[in-house]
DNA sequence: AACACGGGGTC
DNA sequence: GACCCAGTGTT
């Protein structure tokens, strides 16, 4: 608790209000959501590991497909990992869906499921946060969820002026104070709680102070700045430019597939940039323009160019002919199969 | 501790 | 356009 400003204290010492304050309106406001309707370990696991930085409203659809592809742990670890990338297919973040999937496998050959916060923590794909959110929501246990939201909501109850190099070490700094908040009981009820109020009531720009169930035990609240926490520092934002290649032959799309080992996309197809096709970018861009396509990836802000060019003669590494008909069956990254669609769809591409 | 990871939401 | 989001794994 050190460094701590002094109104942590001031809320520890009414936790036991501030904990039945935040029950209460939980009980009244809780969002109806697939995963809390018939709730299961199953449908805990895969709802967290897709809300890891993720918005529930994105989530939502996803969550109904896979539940109904793989309902269980056991379908989990026995599908081929094409068919769980292709289920994941838009959502991002890919090496989650590869680490759930090992997680399901390491469950099913498990003698049993742990039943302890540290024992989740050991499993792949299972951080602090995702180790706690499990278990509490699970088991009952007692461990405090620190996400975003919850980092939020107790920058802004204490007013905490510290400014965080970034949300990681924010959430370690406050997971002290967040830890002494779970009640003994209805520990999951509780955690889901505090992630419910940061998602629709003290939200980051304009919070619903006159909807907040404990505005009074809020410092920044009562002082009319909520929105001056928590205070993060920003990073620069990176620009660059990438020169993509549209090779149609034959009825078939040349496509890059990353390899499954690779940091990114890993298993994905997107269309070749102009070095993975051996080619000089420069040259390229001089090529008809098929479409001009900005992406943000973290902190980078990346325009993309996909030049109309012709076959290279000997086919490079990790480079595939897609034939149109069979585009569907492969797993792309969200942007661009928007993109080839978005191409393809067009009257006259020649 | 710093960084990469993908996409969508929001103001 | 900038920043945020129910973070984790690697270096």
């Amino acid at each position: 608790m050190e460094g701590m400003p002094h109104s942590a204290e001031d809320l520890l010492a009414r936790r036991t209000p501030f904990q039945e304050a935040l029950a209460a309106w939980y009980r009244r406001e809780a969002r109806v959501l697939p995963w809390r309707t018939a709730p299961s370990l199953y449908k805990t696991v895969v709802s967290e590991f897709m809300l890891q930085q993720t918005q529930v409203k994105t989530v939502l659809p996803y969550f109904a497909r896979w539940h109904q592809a793989l309902p269980d742990f056991g379908a989990l670890a026995a599908a081929p990992e094409a068919v769980v990338l292709k289920l994941w297919e838009g959502l991002g973040y890919y090496s989650r869906a590869r680490n759930l999937r090992r997680l399901a496998q390491v469950l099913v050959a498990l003698p049993e499921i742990p039943r302890t916060t540290a024992g989740w923590l050991a499993l792949p794909g299972v951080g602090p946060y995702t180790a706690a959110a499990v278990t509490s929501i699970g088991f009952g246990l007692p461990a405090a969820c620190v996400d975003g939201n919850v980092v939020r909501i107790l920058a802004r109850l204490t007013a905490d002026h510290r400014e965080f190099r970034d949300s990681a070490t924010a959430a370690k700094a406050f997971a002290p104070l967040a830890q002494q908040l779970v009640p003994a009981r209805g520990a999951g009820d509780h955690n889901q709680a505090m992630m419910e109020l940061g998602a629709t009531v003290c939200v980051r720009q304009n919070p619903l102070c006159d909807r907040c169930p404990v505005f009074r035990f809020c410092a920044a609240g009562r002082a009319g700045k909520p929105e001056a926490y928590p205070r993060l520092a920003t990073r620069p934002i990176e620009k660059q430019t990438v020169v993509r290649i549209w090779c149609e032959s034959k009825g078939a799309l040349l496509l890059h597939r990353a390899q499954a080992g690779a940091r990114r996309l890993a298993g994905q197809h997107e269309l070749p940039t102009a070095e993975q096709a051996g080619l000089v970018p420069a040259a390229i861009a001089q090529g008809p323009l098929l479409a001009r396509k900005k992406r943000a990836i973290t902190r980078f802000q990346i325009v993309e160019s996909i030049h109309r060019a012709a076959p290279p003669r000997r086919l490079p590494p990790d480079l595939i002919w897609a034939p149109l008909g069979e585009l569907d069956q492969l797993v792309l990254s969200g942007p661009h199969r928007r993109w080839i669609g978005e191409i393809l769809r067009r009257p006259a591409r020649d």
